[in-house]
DNA sequence: AAAAAAT
């Protein structure tokens, strides 16, 4: 499998340089191993979780229940810090916890040569632990000396941290699937590849953490986007997340921020105290900047983060909106190095003067085809290019986009300078990771059918040779994700299958953003190993061990179909994706029997002969989508025709893409963009 | 017409 691939342009020289170096000599205050924060943000979901509504089993019967409303108290629960967490005392052990298998710091590792690296706080060391003098108790402040303000060095060690963002991980990761992947990258000098985490140096820290995380060997997108990344090039990235992207984009920004240290950005803090602005407090200065465009995938995306800045100088935070944004004020005010944020809170933030972009020099837009849809472009291009934030070619701006639609195109070309783009096949969806069943169920049998497919202990004959590993029964290990369409749809299945004896939940946008984030958490842990879903979750999450997709209604848009199965199977483990299908559906026969055979998934045959009925109909389908990149015909040879400089529109305007065999609707750039629809077919809506 | 997202 290949692709063709696209575009080169030549650019004047890149006058690009990252990190801002300045001298600096202060005295840095690092809170970063602090039970305070630490133990707010994510350890009331890891140990601290109390819910009197999951007390009872969740085998079938007398399963615990999402109530909406209700107790106020859990987000306070949560951000406050206050379980009775043992305190790290001043060298750094804990006396807390018994040792688990998982706790071995960075050092515990025999295969890296660097013992130095770890537990030797003590000899040579010019900084000093303080106890902080905190009624509630023993916060431990690591205090360094100006001249060992290293951000390379690794700070102390943490166990019960260590614990808590390393102790969930992934397993049964299908590598074999997962080398299938097909990459390509196209720009000019574009860096090889790597594929080893030793092939390029990203310091002890980052190498410590990918360690702990127990990652092995680079994913495709991320052997590609590392060296890119590293070597301070900016990056277009077709990639959906499921492929490791996140840690594509992580690992380097990270690892460079080390290497190169806070440079202006900590001098700018210093300068931003209550004296120099009428807002008071101290504004922050990120070093680097993740948009997301769901909440959900904020909060995610910061929670690798504290992974990949475990024992380092970094502190990541995170705003999005539906929560408190004085708690999000006050985390901020603790120091904020990179901030993964939702664009309508950051925004908010910016305008409140609590957060200055001026020295971000790392840019990330995360799954930016969404963010277009769902209308913030105009807050992008504030945040990009309305305020304070460093220019493109001085910053280094990294886009990830599932699609390339003219939109996306042309924001790449305003916000990128002489990029490398990057093609990444797709992970599940079309891969045959996932079996996909399709249906037929008319509207009023889809209930019961679906409680049916609850039951199902073994899974149709038909499917078995494509399934090694077979959908149990819903479990803690075995989740279940269910999509509707409607927010209205969810509630009400949620409660018919709750009253059915299941342990469900739901999570949809007009439920509060903390019952949101608790459904998931309830879905993620097993406690609710069925979650009923609308669009909100359908792009982006990343939750291992769901071994089941239901299309209870399928959506009207192939795209979104392919990123809700793309909530199984991921990182190359083997999902089951079952769309219940009738009249209402007829919009997506075409394109749906398109995802099928190109993924060799069995067609019904009713499926089959619906489409050639259906043929007539022009269909039409933007982006990348049903198509994939995966070149259909003709051959690689032309894809430098029609590609000349920026000048004559860059990646935006030019026809002329698809000449190499990505067949006309590879690219939108026939003028209808992505939005052009079906004609005259029905939609979900019955309009 | 749905859903998502600042309040």
């Amino acid at each position: 499998m290949f692709f063709v691939l696209l575009f080169s342009y030549s650019t004047a020289g890149n006058a690009y340089s990252a990190g801002k170096q300045c001298g600096y000599s202060v005295a840095l205050i690092n809170l970063s191993n602090s039970p305070g924060w630490d133990g707010g943000r994510s350890n009331g979901f890891v140990n601290g979780y109390h819910d009197n509504r999951t007390n009872g089993s969740f085998g079938g019967r007398g399963p615990p229940r999402n109530d909406r409303g209700g107790r106020s108290a859990y987000r306070g629960n949560r951000g406050g810090g206050s379980f009775n967490q043992p305190l790290q005392n001043a060298d750094g052990n804990w006396g807390g916890p018994p040792r688990d298998t998982t706790y071995s710091s960075f050092g515990g590792r025999s295969d890296r040569a660097k013992s130095s690296f770890f537990n030797d706080r003590g000899a040579g060391s010019r900084g000093r632990y303080e106890r902080g003098g905190f009624a509630s108790g023993g916060n431990t402040r690591w205090v360094e000396d100006s001249r060992e303000d290293d951000w390379s060095k690794p700070t102390a060690p943490n166990e019960r941290l260590e614990h808590e963002l390393f102790s969930a991980s992934n397993t049964g990761i299908n590598f074999e699937k997962y080398d299938d992947i097909p990459v390509e990258a196209t720009g000019t000098n574009c860096p090889p590849h790597i594929e080893s985490f030793h092939d390029v140096d990203m310091g002890e820290i980052i190498m410590g953490n990918i360690n702990l995380s127990r990652y092995t060997r680079p994913t495709p997108v991320q052997k590609h986007a590392i060296p890119i990344i590293k070597s301070k090039r900016d990056l277009m990235a077709c990639a959906q997340t499921g492929s490791g992207k996140t840690a594509a984009f992580l690992l380097p920004v990270l690892s460079q921020i080390y290497t190169d240290g806070p440079g202006d950005a900590l001098q700018a803090i210093k300068n931003s105290g209550p004296e120099n602005g009428r807002y008071g407090r101290r504004k922050q200065y990120p070093i680097s900047l993740v948009l997301a465009p769901t909440r959900e995938l904020a909060l995610q995306i910061y929670d690798e983060a504290r992974k990949f800045a475990y024992r380092s100088r970094v502190r990541p935070c995170v705003v999005y909106g539906g929560a408190d944004i004085g708690q999000q004020i006050r985390d901020l005010e603790r120091g904020c190095h990179l901030l993964v944020a939702t664009p309508g809170r950051l925004v908010d933030m910016m305008e409140r003067g609590k957060i200055g972009l001026d020295y971000c020099n790392y840019l990330v837009l995360d799954e930016a085809d969404r963010m277009l849809d769902m209308g913030f472009e105009p807050q992008i291009r504030r945040i990009v290019e309305q305020d304070t934030m460093p220019p493109k070619g001085i910053r280094q701006t990294m886009m990830f986009s599932a699609t390339f639609p003219k939109e996306i195109q042309i924001l790449a070309r305003d916000f990128l300078e002489d990029y490398i783009f990057l093609a990444v096949g797709r992970v599940g969806s079309t891969s045959e990771n996932i079996t996909q069943k399709v249906v037929w169920v008319e509207e009023t049998d889809k209930r019961s059918f679906l409680l049916d497919l609850l039951n199902a202990t073994v899974i149709p004959s038909e499917v078995q040779e494509n399934v090694t590993e077979a959908p149990e029964k819903p479990g803690k290990d075995s989740l279940t994700l269910v999509f509707v369409e409607t927010k209205k749809g969810a509630d009400a299945l949620e409660d018919f299958l709750y009253h059915e004896g299941y342990a469900c939940t739901s999570i949809h946008g007009d439920r509060s953003q903390r019952d949101r984030e608790e459904a998931l958490h309830q879905f993620r842990s097993g406690r609710c190993p069925i979650l009923v879903a609308t669009a909100v979750a359908a792009r982006g999450l990343d939750i291992s061990n769901v071994k089941h997709v239901i299309n209870f209604d399928l959506p009207s848009d192939i795209e979104e179909y392919v990123h809700r199965i793309g909530r199984t199977g991921r990182v190359g483990n083997l999902g089951l994706a079952t769309s219940f299908f009738n009249d209402k559906n007829s919009n997506i026969t075409k394109d749906l029997l398109d995802i099928l055979v190109e993924a060799k998934q069995e067609v019904p045959s009713w499926l089959e002969s619906l489409a050639t009925n259906a043929s007539h109909k022009y269909t039409f389908s933007g982006g990348f989508g049903a198509r994939d990149y995966r070149q259909t015909s003709g051959g690689s040879g032309s894809f430098s025709s029609n590609r000349g400089s920026r000048n004559t529109g860059g990646h935006g305007g030019n026809r002329g893409f698809g000449g190499g065999g990505f067949g006309g609707n590879f690219y939108s750039n026939d003028g209808y963009g992505g939005n052009y629809s079906h004609s005259g077919s029905v939609d979900w809506w019955g309009n």
